[in-house]
Parts: structure tokens; sequence; C-alpha cells
DNA sequence: CAGTATCCAACGCGATACTG
DNA sequence: CAGTATCGCGTTGGATACTG
């Protein structure tokens, strides 16, 4: 194992972002702030999940948890200005696939 | 579960992408080719993994894998075009983690 | 050097049921 | 709606030993 030349930086960052689902959590929050059941339909991940990952997200100040207290209340979830900056590499990444990825008859 | 609006062209990208060690063998590979024994030591990776890795990565035509029959014979992995491609998308990565990651000290 | 094979513990995570 | 708790199994992946 070597330590040279990997910056540790980076390397947070590949954490956070190459965790499963993470990815498609904020891209979703790209588009807007939205409520749990929201994501939760645009995604298929479960809802275990989905609240785990939403909080480590607000850990990592990349997410924020808004409660409004109206009848009933209602809660969404946005992008702090961290994740809002990730838009240029979500951006590189939508464009690179489109380009790059190719989707194959399901067959299996 | 949901299906609405879900790129399958962007959710196979998040697949390359998020899957373990993948971003950061990428990363490593975008300074120019290099030997198994260079990635290995610049990662804090097993080689059974970083095999494996390479492995998928060439199936996703991300990696080639050159063999110069010299003696000893040198092995070379290199990134295809489409590896290539996901430079913008690492160099927004970059920017970000060098703009908004913390590192603490660690005390756990 | 450039890997492969085996072993096995730890973790991830989906399903389900339940709470306020 | 917006979650949490528990269960259980399949996958991951580190360590180690071995091969050409």
């Amino acid at each position: 194992m070597g330590e040279n030349t990997l910056c540790p930086k980076f390397f947070k960052a590949t954490e956070i972002l190459s965790k499963r689902w993470n990815a498609l959590i904020i891209n979703q929050l790209l588009l807007g702030p939205q409520r749990f059941c929201s994501i939760s339909s645009s995604l298929p991940i479960s809802g275990r999940l989905l609240s785990e990952r939403l909080k480590d997200l607000e850990k990592e100040d990349i997410v924020s948890r808004e409660v409004y207290p109206e009848v009933p209340v209602r809660i969404e979830y946005r992008l702090t200005a961290k994740g809002l900056a990730l838009q240029k590499v979500f951006e590189e990444m939508t464009h690179w696939s489109q380009e790059w990825i190719q989707i194959e008859a399901k067959k299996d």
C-alpha cells in the first residue's frame, strides 16, 4: 500500500461520491428541493437506505433538511452551497455518459 | 421504487464511477500510462482488488492493457479515449474537493 | 513483476414491520 | 408522510499463499 501522491481531499471526495446512491441522490436534488417520498420514488432505493444516505450527506454538509411546520408538516431536502457546488461535476458526468455510454437491450 | 426520470446512461455512469476504487484508479491513470505495481503503490488497494477493477474497467472500455514484449515483459495500463474523456469530470471533482473538503486532524 | 486462488469476517442493503 | 428497528443473507474485500 502506498501513500505518496494521494491527495486526502480528493480521496475524501471520492469516498462521498462513490458511496452507492449518493451521486444519484445529489443529482436528483440538483433538480431542486424535494421531499423524501419524491426522492424515494425517483430512484430505485429503499427507504431505509435513502434515510441513511440523506443523514450522511447532511453530516457532510452537502444536503440540508428543512422542516416547514405546516399542517401536515412538510420536510424538504435541498443542497447546501457545498452540494450545489457539485453541479459542474454532475454536468460533466452527464455529458460524458451521454457521449460514451451505450445501453444495450437487456436480455439478462 | 420509481423509474420515471432516471436516465439509464447516467445511471450506468454512476455505477462505474461509484464502484469503490474506480475513481481513484482512473484518476491515477489520468497522470499517464502506468504499470500494475505503480498503481498499486499509489493507492491503498490490495492486489486482488486492483486486478479485478482493472478488468472491469477494461470491459467497460475505459482502460486498456498494453503488453510490451520486452525482457522482462512490461505491462502498462492506460486510459482509452472513453477513459480520457473523463478528464473534465475529474478536473471538476478535484476542483470541488480542494474548495470544499476539509481534512480534520484524525483522532478516530 | 503481474497477477490468480482460496478463505472467511465484515459490511451492505433489501424486505418487512412498526412509530409518530 | 417521514421515517426507525430488526432480521438475515449475499457480496465485498483484505490477507495470505501461490504461479509463470
